[in-house]
DNA sequence: GCGGAGGGAGTACCG
DNA sequence: ACCGGTACTCCCTCCGCG
């Protein structure tokens, strides 16, 4: 029979010495079914020597190796864009095997061992996770005892099918409280209190060990419900680093058997370090916050208000450290069951928001939905090219450790400090990626200093000299030519859709995914850690990168406009409507290149520094870029008085009236009558405590946490606040959850935040950070700011 | 023994 | 565990200082 099926998640599982590739999917009918697959043959390549005959290594190997090996296949296969020989061998235990062949006569290397025969699976058979497929497959019983309501095994391998709507998913978000009355919870102590869930279609149900319940109970009932909701995905914030975890070491402590998955097996350790529940989705969203750089510091909280979906603006937030005084009190239990809950919604609302995402770059790589938001920029991107690089027969080379060598970026240009009217950034369109195409550059195409001149010719990068072949197209080309067409093609469809339908929500994540691959292909290239590392490529992109940009200068500076400022692919010029017209043009023509009026600034500023700088818009709102107001590590005060400041600059062009605000905020501040969250510095710690070579202020205050049994992971924010004390800064900082406003150094604040901040920007004017500080009355304040107006 | 200069460590940004 | 270019703060050593 035929099923029809969207594919969730697929494991390999070996079975007496053979493997199965189980495949989870929902059909047309809504049934969660399993299908299996017994007939998948893995195989490496044995990549032949120059001067040897791939048949007699072949039987070489045959002889060798015997059962060990099945099918042997000569084949030619391309090895960075170079023909070679090369024997396609089937096997089962391929590392094993492609171990013992290296050896053999007249084999150079073996290559292709190292992928995981589900991945080889979903790429040979163009089996596309978060996709509908048909295949022909046969109904079994259900003797593996899983938890679908099919069971079947695959005749021949699925068929992708060109339909787009993903199925309604039963999803089921989670949220863990564990009790701990100082520092982070030990599951070797310290019992899960509340587990809150809420499904996708808004059903909680809380576990909560009140009364007469332990949390052995709680963890039982919770699996038994997992097990009857039965969610396609759960998901959860901080899942695979924490909540897991601590489940499955709780549940050791407990002596219980955490089984929810739908194989009845045990969440367990997958690559890139996910959790792998067999046959569901297991999403950890605080994969997703890195695509969020704007959010700062990574909560549940600030994400879901970043993302609008917070669902109450004046809740009670209950911080770790008062968690177990909450539960303690019976009084303020129900606030913070009531905060659990909370996050449980939050959590599920963030899943909403992001799963669309989710699942078009799952397609686009075709990594599993749980695996592709875990995986680094890197791997997403290398996963994609290995798919698309297959079809061409090139052969996927192996990760090898290789020596850093660092290499020339993009111009900066020095900019031309203070305010300037009226001004257009140009910017060239994917401006690496088109380089890139243009010139052909690619790990394939590169030319070794010493390989002779090809027929058809080749390109060579300024500065550098890195050559690389005309023809024929290497394969960065073929696929950043292809995502560059999906993108526009999809952005065209977009433009005839309301912004609120599904199709314009799907489409939009979809050109996102795009638009993720394609930028990331550049970076991937100089990337040490590649399959495909070329640092020439990634040089060559850069040397054309400023060449094109110097070159654009000049045409500028001819037609007449002035350049303030440029930063690898933007030129920031005076702004004239015939000038910079013709200006696009012209680079359209001679350089081959697109180049878009991205933003018009009524008035933008800047100080003598590169990559900082603030602009006005035409509708009145603020762009800041690089200055301390982006910066997730200066405090909130210093934050809000620089925009102020900005804000005044921009629009009212008045120094002194910035001058006096930012001396009525330090009044405020020394009145203590600023929040207290408003000085909270953030910094994140970017290897162990121990590992730091000079004293730090927010390691010293990481030490603090962990001497109060804190457990903190690198990548972990810190957040502190500077207090009253003698000597250096670092002595004088404490967890800001620890301190109380009545021991802030409050003019470390003035001085070294707020002040420095607003002088950034006062400097252009002639206001130093003296001037800011400069104690004085009312009518004094007056005075002297009337001497600046006059001055 | 002390203060300031300047290099280095550390972080986070821009494109 | 994608790149290089950049700004900035604070630590810490070292040098001069009759």
């Amino acid at each position: 029979m035929k099923v029809t099926f969207w594919l969730l998640d697929v494991n390999s599982e070996s079975k007496e010495g053979a493997v199965e590739l189980w495949i989870w999917g929902i059909d047309q009918a809504k049934n969660r079914v399993l299908i299996v697959d017994h007939s998948f043959q893995d195989y490496f390549y044995v990549v032949v020597k120059d001067d040897a005959d791939p048949a007699k290594v072949a039987d070489r190997i045959r002889r060798e190796m015997g059962d060990a090996v099945g099918k042997l296949e000569t084949v030619e296969r391309r090895y960075f864009g170079v023909p070679v020989q090369a024997v396609k061998v089937y096997c089962r235990d391929k590392g094993k095997v492609a171990k013992l062949v290296r050896s053999l006569e007249g084999v150079k290397e073996c290559l292709e061992d190292d992928i995981r025969v589900s991945i080889r699976y979903l790429i040979d058979n163009n089996v596309v996770p978060c996709s509908w497929h048909i295949v022909e497959a046969t109904a079994e019983e259900n003797v593996l005892q899983v938890r679908a309501d099919k069971v079947y095994a695959a005749n021949s391998p699925p068929v992708l099918l060109d339909k787009t709507e993903a199925p309604q998913l039963r999803t089921l978000s989670n949220y863990l409280t564990a009790y701990s009355h100082e520092g982070s919870p030990k599951p070797d102590r310290n019992p899960v209190i509340i587990i809150s869930t809420v499904t996708g279609e808004g059903k909680e149900k809380q576990f909560s060990a009140d009364e007469d319940k332990d949390d052995k109970q709680i963890i039982q009932e919770f699996s038994n419900y997992v097990k009857t909701y039965d969610p396609d995905l759960i998901s959860g914030y901080g899942t695979n680093t924490k909540d897991w975890n601590y489940l499955r070491d709780r549940c050791k402590s407990l002596k219980l058997k955490l089984a929810l998955d739908r194989a009845c097996s045990t969440p367990h350790t997958s690559v890139y370090g996910h959790k792998s529940l067999t046959g569901i989705v297991n999403l950890d969203l605080a994969d997703f916050a890195d695509q969020f750089p704007e959010v700062k510091v990574k909560t549940i909280e600030n994400l879901a208000d970043h993302l609008g979906v917070m669902i109450l603006e004046n809740r009670t937030v209950v911080e770790d450290v008062d968690l177990a005084a909450y539960w303690d009190n019976p009084e303020k239990r129900a606030t913070l069951k009531q905060f659990a809950l909370d996050n449980a919604h939050c959590i599920k609302d963030i899943t909403a928001a992001l799963l669309d995402f989710a699942m078009q770059l799952s397609a686009l790589v075709s990594l599993p939905l749980d695996h592709v938001m875990t995986a680094a920029a890197g791997f997403r991107t290398e996963w994609f090219l290995i798919k698309r690089v297959q079809k061409l027969g090139e052969l996927i080379p192996k990760r090898i450790e290789q020596p850093y060598l660092s290499y020339a970026g993009g111009l900066v240009l020095k900019p031309k400090p203070g305010l300037h009217e009226d001004i257009a950034v140009l910017d060239f369109k994917s401006m690496y990626p088109n380089l890139m195409i243009a010139y052909n550059l690619s790990p394939d195409t590169y030319l070794l200093p010493d390989q002779k001149t090809p027929a058809g010719g080749f390109y060579e990068a300024p500065e550098v000299k890195h050559r690389f072949r005309k023809e024929p197209p290497g394969f960065y080309k073929e696929i950043l030519t292809y995502l560059i067409g999906v993108r526009a093609n999809i952005r065209s469809q977009m433009k005839n859709l309301g912004r609120d339908t599904v199709e314009f929500r799907v489409l939009d994540a979809r050109q996102k995914a795009v638009k993720v691959i394609t930028n990331a292909a550049y970076g991937y290239a100089g990337w040490i850690g590649a399959r495909w590392y070329r640092k020439p490529v990634a040089e060559a992109a850069s040397a054309w990168g400023r060449y094109t940009i110097q070159t654009a200068i000049q045409m500028a500076e001819k037609e007449g406009l002035q350049v303030i400022y440029g930063d690898t692919d933007s030129l920031f010029t005076t702004y004239d409507e015939k000038k910079t017209a013709a200006l696009v043009k012209e680079i359209k023509q001679e350089l081959g290149l697109e180049v878009e009026t991205a933003q018009r600034y009524v008035r933008v500023f800047f100080t003598e520094a590169k990559k900082r700088y603030a602009g006005l818009f035409p509708d009145g709102s603020l762009d800041i870029v690089g200055l301390e107001v982006m910066r997730g590590d200066w405090s909130k005060v210093a934050q809000k008085v620089q925009t102020g400041v900005l804000k005044i600059i921009l629009k009212e062009k008045s120094p002194e009236k910035a001058a006096a605000y930012v001396q009525a905020e330090i009044a405020e501040l020394r009145q203590r009558k600023t929040p207290f969250r408003d000085l909270i510095i953030w910094k994140t710690l970017t290897k162990p405590v121990e590992a730091y070579e000079v004293n730090a202020s927010h390691v010293e205050a990481a030490k603090a946490l962990k001497a109060k049994g804190w457990k903190l992971a690198v990548g972990d924010k810190v957040g502190y606040v500077i207090v009253q004390g003698e000597g250096q800064l670092y002595k004088r900082v404490k967890p800001y959850i620890y301190a109380s406003y009545g021991e802030v150094d409050v003019e470390y604040y003035v001085s070294k935040q707020v002040v420095p901040a607003a002088a950034r920007i006062l400097e252009s004017f002639d206001i130093d950070e003296k001037m800011l500080l400069a104690q004085k009355g009312k009518t004094e304040k007056e005075k002297s700011l009337l001497e600046f107006a006059g001055s």
